[in-house]
DNA sequence: AGGCCGATATTCT
DNA sequence: GAATATCGGCCTT
């Protein structure tokens, strides 16, 4: 069980190779589960972070990260990829991870249903290797933000309901250190952490 | 294999 | 009006 309530600094290195699924109920009662080995994340601290979307206080689309950790906040970048971070630290506080890239451990033919276009195509390492294509290989939406990430021990949803869970990583995992993909402010801090030579990590453009 | 561009929600100036 | 935690398509080397 990895302990969400510590700042996202602490938590990011812990969450590579974790694995993280989202679990949706069709319409005939059955499930899809899509599942996701992270190899790739980033931290964002709040209001000491220029670059986080915290940094100056809640906002309606940011409020969930000032809340209780163990939940999800979900945006649009660039007002349509879908980036999923998972909430740290107290409530109260707000920092949060953002799952960068990942493999793709079950659900794949899910997984590459929800791309579209040449992209249905990509080799599997590709599937989830960004944060807008990680969030749409899970399949997450605006309306997941807010939902709670459950981790095995302690209360379980009811089993109709959709599903957020993260399993912690069997054995310890390396981890590399670099700066942080895409932003202008506070960017020399090496607060991205990768699964060194993971063929998933995603590379900069 | 690399560069440019459009799409477009949310927030800030 | 501008910037942004991005990506795929289409263009030129």
């Amino acid at each position: 069980m990895i302990d969400l309530s510590q700042p996202a600094l602490d938590v990011a290195p812990l969450l590579l190779g974790a694995v993280i699924s989202h679990t949706v109920v069709l319409d005939d009662g059955s499930r899809a589960e899509v599942r996701i080995r992270l190899t790739e994340v980033e931290a964002y601290m709040g209001p000491d972070d220029p670059a986080s979307h915290a940094f100056r206080g809640p906002t309606p689309r940011t409020a969930v990260m000032f809340g209780p950790p163990s939940h999800l906040y979900v945006y649009l970048s660039y007002g349509i990829h879908r980036c999923v971070n998972v909430v740290c630290s107290p409530d109260g506080r707000a920092s949060a991870v953002l799952l960068r890239a990942g493999e793709v451990v079950s659900g794949e033919d899910l997984a590459r249903r929800r791309r579209s276009g040449a992209a249905r195509q990509v080799p599997d390492r590709r599937l989830a290797c960004g944060p807008g294509n990680l969030g749409q290989a899970l399949g997450a939406g605006l309306s997941d933000s807010g939902a709670v990430l459950w981790q095995s021990e302690g209360l379980c949803p009811p089993p109709e309901a959709a599903t957020w869970r993260l399993e912690p990583p069997g054995s310890p995992t390396p981890c590399s250190r670099s700066r942080r993909v895409g932003i202008s402010h506070n960017a020399e801090k090496l607060w991205r952490f990768t699964i060194p030579d993971d063929p998933t990590v995603s590379r900069p453009r």
